[in-house]
RNA sequence: GGCCUGUUGGUGAAGCGGUUAACACACAUGCCUUUCACGCAUGGAUUCAUGGGUUCAAAUCCCGUACAGGUCACCA
């Protein structure tokens, strides 16, 4: 029996490796451009990780020119969840994430197809075939109970673990013996057959990490499994080596696998891709850092910021911001220009675990809010509340001009307010601008100096009040109310001589603050005023009055 | 346990053999100011996990130690 016949016999497929070499020839691209991929298993929805991921690949490959595509790595059958892709694509194009190519809503898009793992049987048996042919791969028939055996006694002798070496029983079968099993109806998988020493060590550079040293892979790892479909180790190294990727950019948990990786693609006679491993956002627990846990972090779901009402736009610039630390700077340099402009460099990526900072992305959150028109802040905390508040919503909706008049209160200026972080507390800021809402019983009055006589305040400012006023009358009017109860008009003139006042103009305008808002802190006072109208001040005034 | 990687103020970090150890967030104080916010200014690491070594010179290079993270499946 030849080679050829005996590989036959092992794995069953219709195309020849060659075959597929020509039908996916090399990708005529720019100098420099990268070919990148985010890469997911249909496991559940979008975690951050992922999404930063996927950012960071997308936009390498954009802002080169270069191509990225969609994979689906669903080559454990068990794992793959229903509508798993469909949830993927949804959740990275809320973050503006689109591929060129690869899985979509309606089915593949591109010459490098299929883009699914689970349909690409045939391609990887192929090159599977070819191994087996030149002595580079081979059946196991070992039984799970033999394997844990071997495991338990290398454990137990504080050996390496693994199938490797002496370890490695199949890699000694004959031919002749291979084929008797098979007759006998026995199961196997395939096993790549591993020259590597583990003494020798290679050298490697990734683009994040930098330089370092590995010892040559020596286990003779699967490729193909019993359910005929093969490991990820094989499907990445036959799908990028096809699909033309130049950059493997991916979490750093798989860094620990790259001698498999590299010899994997020096066995098959492929070209290596560069790697690019991305550290981790971590968090902190009990003093130590780790990893983000899909499962036990809520900030590791992407429905977290949706529920919080952080706008997607803002945690693109926070994840942007932890992926190359100068992109801060060069906002701040760059105030006007479209950060899709700004050029992510893999050698500026942190190599450690980053901690998720959270006060840093309300920091930028309220910011990017800041820069936002009235109008689009109205349409994003109306969304907010559609979906988490319908009783804010109607009211959103009944008074939108109104409304839209709150949000530009000391908006779209040269500075504007930054006071807004997320739209889950937007009515909590906004409420006693709506009679709907306003239950003024907690007057926050602690502030205001006793001296004050808050109803001969409210009684003097009433005489003066004059909803025509421009904002500089309305405050002239202000001071003369106060000067005639011998409050100082002006705040310098107050701090010299305190205690010829009975207060500053400060103290006058704070009761009338509270007494129409019931708080101490909010936005211009002229503007509420203008918005609430002659009415609604006279009524709120008279209600603290009485 | 093996193999890889990391450790700079409260946090994220810049730094790549000679710097007053950037910058951002947070904090504090002051100025501005009708409150808050914005803005502006100032303050905080005598020191870069730790112990050695190389060097005229080390956060930066080398070795050891400690701590932390990642990984060791017919999962990706």
């Amino acid at each position: 029996m030849t080679r050829e016949e005996y590989a036959d016999l092992l794995v069953k497929n219709e195309h020849d490796y060659k075959y597929y070499e020509d039908k996916y020839p090399k990708r005529d691209l720019p100098e420099g451009a990268i070919v990148s991929r985010y890469a997911p298993s249909p496991t559940g929805y979008v975690h951050l990780g992922a999404l930063y991921t996927s950012f960071i690949s997308r936009k390498m490959s954009k802002q080169t020119n270069g191509v990225c595509f969609l994979r689906i790595e669903d080559t454990d059958q068990k794992r793959t969840i229903e509508n798993g892709v469909e949830r993927i694509i949804e959740d990275l194009a809320k973050f503006n994430i689109n591929f060129d190519e690869g899985v979509t809503l309606d089915g593949d898009k591109g010459n490098y197809g299929p883009y699914m793992q689970s349909k690409r049987g045939d391609i990887y048996k192929a090159f599977i075939k070819k191994l087996i042919i030149e002595d580079k791969a081979y059946p196991c028939f070992c039984t799970e109970e033999e394997l844990k055996h071997d495991h338990d006694r290398q454990a137990l002798n504080k050996e390496r673990l693994g199938y490797y070496g002496i370890w490695a029983r199949c890699r000694r079968l004959s031919m002749d013996e291979v084929i008797s099993k098979i007759n006998n109806g026995e199961k196997y998988i395939i096993r790549l057959k591993s020259k590597g020493n583990f003494n020798h060590h290679f050298k490697f550079k990734d683009e994040i990490k930098g330089k370092m040293e590995f010892p040559e892979n020596d286990q003779d790892i699967v490729i193909l499994k019993s359910d005929d479909l093969p490991t990820y180790h094989l499907a990445h190294a036959v799908d990028d080596h096809l699909m033309g990727t130049t950059h493997v950019i991916r979490g750093d948990e798989w860094l620990s696998s790259i001698p498999v990786h590299v010899q994997l693609f020096e066995m098959l006679g492929f070209e290596t891709p560069k790697y690019a491993h991305i550290s981790p956002i971590c968090i902190e627990e009990d003093g130590k850092k780790r990893k983000l846990s899909k499962r036990k972090d809520p900030e590791a779901a992407i429905s977290y910021y949706h529920e919080k009402g952080i706008p997607y736009g803002a945690l693109m610039l926070f994840l942007e911001t932890i992926a190359n630390s100068n992109f801060e700077m060069w906002m701040l340099q760059n105030k006007d220009a479209n950060p899709d402009e700004f050029k992510l460099d893999f050698k500026k990526m942190p190599i450690g675990g980053t901690l998720f900072d959270h006060e840093k992305l309300i920091s930028i959150s309220k910011n990017y809010i800041s820069k936002l028109k009235a109008i689009e802040v109205y349409d994003m905390a109306l969304n907010h509340a559609l979906e988490y508040d319908k009783d804010f919503a109607l009211l959103l909706e009944k008074y939108k001009d109104y409304s839209v008049s709150i949000f530009n209160i000391e908006r779209e200026q040269k500075k504007p307010r930054k006071d807004i972080a997320n739209f889950s507390e937007i009515k909590s800021q906004v409420w006693y601008m709506y009679d709907e809402l306003y239950k003024p019983v907690n007057y926050e009055w602690q502030k205001i100096n006793s001296k004050d006589d808050i109803k001969e305040v409210l009684n003097t400012y009433l005489k003066y009040y004059n909803p025509d006023d421009d904002k500089n009358s309305w405050f002239d009017h202000m001071k003369e109310a106060a000067v005639s109860l011998n409050y100082a008009g002006d705040m310098k003139e107050y701090k010299v001589n305190p205690d010829k006042y009975k207060g500053s103009i400060a103290d006058f305008s704070t009761v009338i603050r509270v007494s129409l808002t019931s708080k101490c802190n909010t936005p211009d006072l002229y503007e509420i005023m203008r918005l609430f109208g002659k009415d609604r001040v006279i009524n709120r005034i008279n209600e603290v009055i009485k």
